[in-house]
DNA sequence: ACTATTTCCTGGATGC
DNA sequence: TGCATCCAGGAAATAG
């Protein structure tokens, strides 16, 4: 499932295939689940707009767009989020269309942008130019104290409210159970009752496991691929997410998994506290 | 203002 | 082998 640092990896991989690129058509099918805007408002705003900068906002791709035929003004923002299983795969126009593709774009460079999701998770919209903002903030470099200040008075546990992207945005399953282990919280935890102690080390450990991540182009598990269909490797570095019952890597106790708010949640039982 | 639960969706794994 | 059932989960919607 494509957190930040996955995000991160296609985001750059798209921006260095296709930025200064102009959306010559667009093709959109007939599901209209992973579509947040309306499909002839998406098809018409893409049309003739030139691809000036593809980025990650939280675990959104946002695209800036300007006109085509009008210098560099500003027009809209698409906004790309690939949910569980969404896919933004650079194309040839003589691959094969994959099963659940539910947009193409066609390039004047003659590559294709092609949305693929199986699970419809994902969501693909189109906002006024310059306006889009992630619903909390960015982790990486956040500030110490405004990080602290986020989990004041929360009730829920540790691992909810990391998920919680009001919160935090770009933190997911994989990176909130890697940086509990790291800091040696147990998820259940409430935020409030975290020290100032635990929140440094919470802190330092979400830096580093996303550094790591993204340095390792993201975690393949279920079905990520980069925007050229590369797999990340990360997954090989997983200290507890998806290893239940296997030993930890610190002191050998079987990893446990609980269920927190119908999302599953790994642990040292021993080394998290 | 928060928090917890339900819902969306398909493919892969599991069970009989 | 085949068919039914369960499960994964991001985030919006709903309920408390």
């Amino acid at each position: 499932m494509p957190e930040l640092p996955e995000v991160e990896t296609i985001a750059n991989g798209l921006n260095k295939r296709v930025a200064g690129d102009v959306i010559e058509s667009v093709w959109i099918g007939s599901r209209t689940q992973p579509l947040k805007s309306p499909a002839q408002e998406m098809a018409q705003v893409l049309e003739g707009s030139r691809i000036e900068r593809i980025r990650r906002v939280g675990k959104h791709i946002v695209a800036d767009l300007t006109e085509a035929k009008r210098g560099h003004k500003p027009k809209a923002q698409w906004i790309i989020h690939l949910g569980m299983t969404g896919q933004m795969l650079i194309a040839q126009p003589e691959n094969e269309i994959k099963k659940h593709t539910h947009l193409i774009a066609k390039l004047a460079s003659n590559k294709e942008l092609r949305f693929v999701d199986p699970r419809m998770f994902g969501k693909l919209q189109v906002v006024a130019a310059e306006s889009f903002k992630a619903p909390g903030s960015e982790p990486i470099n956040a500030d110490r104290d405004h990080f602290a200040k986020l989990f004041k008075g929360r009730k829920t546990p540790i691992k909810s409210a990391l998920l919680n992207q009001a919160l935090l945005s770009g933190i997911g399953n994989i990176y909130a159970d890697e940086s509990l282990f790291r800091a040696g919280i147990r998820p259940r935890r409430r935020a409030a009752s975290l020290s100032k102690n635990d929140l440094t080390r919470l802190y330092d450990a979400i830096q580093e496991v996303l550094a790591e991540a993204i340095a390792a182009g993201g975690s393949s598990v279920s079905d990520y691929v980069d925007a050229e269909g590369e797999e990340g490797f990360f997954q090989l570095q997983h200290r507890v997410y998806q290893r239940e019952g296997e030993p930890c890597l610190v002191c050998r106790t079987p990893i446990k998994r609980i269920v927190i708010s119908g999302r599953s949640s790994h642990y040292c039982p021993k080394c998290q506290k």
